[in-house]
DNA sequence: TGTTCGGGTTACCCGCAGTAACTCACGTGT
DNA sequence: ACACGTGAGTTACTGCGGGTAACCCGAACA
């Protein structure tokens, strides 16, 4: 073989990648979910069939941006719950800090959530699930992980862990987005809110003296 | 004008449509998220543009499917939030109803959560979220005017109590989803985890004695 | 008998994912 | 000095799915 230097330069096709992926942020920063591969191939200034070079497939595009953005916030998600403080304040800064990057910059939120949802359907009998949303599935396993680690749940504790990380993501998640798009009250009301759910508010509050009771 | 009976026989049309609906859900049903115009049209045994004489859009028809099946599993909520029981036993009955009926067809749910995507995204301003998931939107609301109506949460319960209508959705949701994909465990325990989770377990916990805590 | 209206069809446009086949420049072996 | 092949890049295509324009036919009505 006669490459440019056999062993030396390894990064030649890793800085083109990295090129491609920044610019493929940007387009997706601009056009949200629904940036085509035309339209980041212009923005890098070169043309589809090299972005197929590089990541085979549009959802191989996604993957790879999808994998920056989540390794990014999860880094963030890690700080703010490993902060020291007690366990409540910790819960709350996490969600604060996931509202506040989807906040900064709800077009790739919204494209991270919404990838590639094809696959080819021939997955393993029921093939349902997998697809959908990895950086989702990203958040509640590292979720579930951390939970595991550190909280007591007693036997059958590590199941247990999963359910809450997926549950607890989920619920941030849906919350951040009716947010986002609705609006309806200040980061901090909405992060009290939640941590207030977690807390177990809806055990200890009282019926309604008017209602058919709950 | 000259219809075949100017005030009687209302439902010609609406009998059509009720048809082409019950197509496009068995479409839904087989091919799940990528039915196509197409497909719907050939299993309902006419051409394309009928169905756009119909519904619109693919958004439209999209929505009104969504909107069937979501009324559907509305009763079905509402009616395990009405047993007469003490709340937490309603609350497990709720999520057990909603990870019933997914379990049961998991492509018309998968369906009913991945909508349009589209709708032109000139809609005001900021356009996000608007498209995104109906279905858990209406859930949501649904949800928080429940608890709004039931549960004394003090000044500004109006607002939290939507943020919790949003949030325990969303929370059910995507253990829902994540659960359908693994099958980590049987429905029961999955119901049993979420409602801990809702009754403050994770403030209770202690932390394990070989963490860092949590 | 002609006309018009509603349900229907064919044949098309457009945009996008994905690909085949070609070009060009450059470093290499002889 | 010359052929070579390799890799980055391009043009030009296929295929498909959403969406639409224009035509078609049968039935009620005058």
């Amino acid at each position: 073989m006669h490459t440019t230097a056999q062993a030396g330069e390894p990064g030649a096709a890793e800085r083109r990648r990295r090129e491609l992926l920044e610019a493929a942020d940007r387009v997706v920063l601009r056009d949200g979910p629904k940036a085509s591969m035309n339209a980041i191939a212009a923005e890098a200034g070169i043309t589809k069939p090299i972005l197929y070079r590089h990541f085979g497939d549009k959802a191989g595009l996604y993957q790879a941006l999808a994998v920056r953005h989540t390794d990014a916030l999860l880094d963030s998600l890690r700080a703010a719950l490993d902060a020291p403080a007690e366990r409540r304040r910790r819960v709350e800064a996490t969600l604060d800090t996931y509202l506040a990057a989807i906040e900064a910059r709800p077009q790739v939120y919204r494209f991270l959530m919404h990838p590639a949802e094809d696959s080819q359907s021939t997955e393993r009998g029921f093939d349902v699930g997998l697809h959908s949303a990895p950086l989702l599935r990203r958040l509640g396993e590292e979720l579930a992980q951390v939970i595991g680690e550190r909280v007591d749940l007693g036997p059958g504790g590590e199941r247990t862990a999963r359910i809450w990380g997926h549950g607890i993501v989920g619920m941030m998640h849906a919350a951040g987005d009716w947010w986002l798009g609705e609006r309806p009250c200040g980061r901090a009301e909405l992060v009290a809110g939640l941590t207030d759910l977690l807390w177990g508010r809806l055990a200890t509050a009282g019926n309604r003296v008017d209602g058919p009771g709950f």
